[in-house]
DNA sequence: TCCCTGACTTAGCATCCCTCCT
DNA sequence: AGGAGGGATGCTAAGTCAGGGA
């Protein structure tokens, strides 16, 4: 399958012929705008649409919307992103629940009543308990200060220790209300059901432009201690719950302003039809705006993503020149030209991230291309009978660590000598470039060509490479799902998406070996086939 | 040009929930 | 029925990129 072929592929998942897997994904999966449903309904759903018989008749309640296919329509290219916008605001975290008086919080080994507030983080904390995150400095001290600065003058003289905090029956009682859910009755599971659907149906849906559509995260962050990934400065900082008077309410003038919850404000009523959001706040930890959007079906969110694909494929058109002109400007005379040319190098054979500028000691320390430092690669004249061989070892988005030992150009192998030149392993690689001026070329390349172009472009190339190569007409169903993972492999190598390793991994593996076993001492005639790539 | 910020996409982890097997 | 397995979904952190102001 070629990339100009790509539309019978889309077509293929709208038709849900295929599933797509979400880990490999990202750069290629399409903004399928039929609705994701699980795998019994889909196969239903699947014998009604080839069945000649009318479709059943569907039980009260189960009526779908009829699905707005808005992808056939014509679309005008305006900043303008509704004309009417219509909802009932988000869904506040509920509020905290005191514990019951037998479960204690102990200091220094004996029992201590909190205040609520104080209680209510401790509880964040108490919960977290068998997570790897409360074994670390940097989440316990942030959580310690954090922790005192909601307690009152009494308890912060006495809590001046964590390592003397017991929250054992904390995590003890949530762990017994968390089996208390899963032993309740399908009855009582059905009405909790029921009674979330109803919340579903009150606040998940908008109305946009004559249409009801589905948003994505209508219920606001509840507050907790925050999980930043890898070597987060911030891990353990108390996450604040958001009141209505934080959230910004944005939809039009005519539309029904929705209510704020009883006895509260919101922060601002506004009208702005040039942005997607419905509502927004400000995160007390890194200061971020933090939205209500959309879901991913749709109008707003899949037109978007079919242009993202769209400026892909007019990539694919000029790609070859684009290869030769920073071939050729590995030797220009002048260092920025060269920098970006072997920055874009590595951008579009490694499908590095761009790398913007980041704050030190706000975030963890991870890189993308632009923001690489002299430390992240080592260069080898030769390596495992190769000639110039560069090796990467760094962390990128969500401290994901990048290794790889690649081959390159004499050329860039000496232009990169050159830029590390006289330089300490903290200084940055591409000391002349960054994200902006990297952007602001691409532009003149082609238009809506930027940095991350070149990752859909080469995750989209890679799936349909791997699937015309893997494939064959006559292979059946089972066959094919295997070449479709396998392609989605190669996908996801590409892109370095990897994940932790799951905790029930060995069991899982020791079962699967045992079925093995048990397959090939019986010899039967088939494979297993698993397509993840999971973090050693 | 630099810096900051708002808006939006990308992506890993957690949890839910369905299916299949015992 | 109960539990394992694993995909689907939910949640939210962490990126990208553009635009505006100094």
């Amino acid at each position: 399958m070629r990339l100009k072929s790509l539309p019978f592929f889309l077509r293929a998942i709208k038709a849900k012929k295929l599933k797509l897997d979400k880990k490999t994904t990202t750069e290629v999966k399409t903004s399928s705008p039929v609705k994701t449903e699980s795998k019994a309904k889909k196969t239903k759903k699947e014998k009604e649409e080839t069945s000649d018989e009318p479709p059943k008749k569907k039980k009260k309640g189960e009526e779908e919307q009829e699905v707005w296919r808005w992808w056939e329509e014509q679309r005008e290219d305006t900043n303008i992103k509704w004309d009417f916008l219509e909802h009932k605001g988000p869904v506040f975290a509920p509020k905290y629940e005191p514990l019951p008086k037998n479960v204690r919080f102990y200091y220094d080994g004996k029992p201590m009543e909190l205040t609520p507030d104080t209680e209510e983080v401790a509880t964040f904390y108490g919960r977290m308990l068998d997570h790897d995150y409360t074994t670390r400095d940097v989440f316990n001290t942030n959580f310690m200060k954090d922790w005192r600065k909601v307690m009152t003058d009494e308890e912060k003289a006495k809590i001046t220790d964590l390592k003397k905090c017991n929250f054992t029956e904390i995590l003890d009682h949530f762990k017994k209300k968390s089996e208390e859910r899963k032993n309740l009755s399908k009855e009582e599971k059905q009405a909790i059901k029921k009674e979330n659907e109803e919340i579903v149906q009150i606040y998940g849906y908008c109305k946009i432009d004559k249409h009801v559509e589905k948003i994505g995260n209508f219920k606001i962050e509840p507050p907790s201690l925050f999980r930043g990934r890898g070597d987060h400065p911030k891990q353990g900082m108390l996450k604040k719950r958001v009141n209505p008077e934080d959230v910004i309410i944005n939809c039009s003038k005519d539309s029904k302003i929705p209510e704020p919850p009883a006895g509260h404000k919101w922060k601002e009523v506004r009208h702005d039809n040039t942005v997607t959001w419905l509502a927004s706040w400000t995160e007390n930890i890194q200061g971020a705006t933090k939205y209500v959007m959309l879901n991913a079906a749709s109008k707003l969110k899949g037109e978007k993503d079919m242009k993202k694909y769209e400026t892909a494929r007019a990539l694919h058109k000029c790609v070859d020149k684009i290869r030769a002109t920073y071939q050729e400007d590995w030797k220009s005379k002048v260092m920025l030209v060269r920098q970006r040319a072997v920055a874009l190098y590595f951008i579009d054979k490694l499908a590095l991230r761009a790398g913007n500028e980041k704050e030190e000691g706000e975030t963890a320390d991870t890189v993308g291309c632009c923001s690489l430092r002299v430390e992240h690669l080592k260069l080898r004249e030769e390596k495992g009978g190769k000639n110039y061989v560069v090796e990467f070892d760094f962390l990128g988005k969500d401290s994901i660590r990048y290794q790889n030992s690649i081959p390159v150009e004499k050329r860039v192998f000496k232009n990169l000598q050159l830029f590390m030149e006289n330089k300490q392993p903290e200084d940055d690689l591409f000391d002349r470039l960054n994200t902006s001026i990297l952007n602001k070329y691409l532009q003149e390349l082609m238009e809506g060509l930027t940095a991350k172009v070149f990752r859909t472009y080469n995750a989209s190339k890679t799936l349909s490479e791997q699937l015309e190569l893997l494939t064959n007409g006559e292979d059946g169903v089972a066959a094919k799902m295997l070449s479709y993972n396998r392609a989605n492999r190669a996908v996801a190598i590409l892109c370095n998406h990897q994940r932790a390793v799951p905790k029930t991994f060995e069991k899982s593996m020791e079962n699967l070996q045992n079925k093995v076993s048990f397959i090939r001492s019986a010899n039967f005639p088939f494979s297993v086939g698993k397509n993840s790539v999971e973090r050693p």
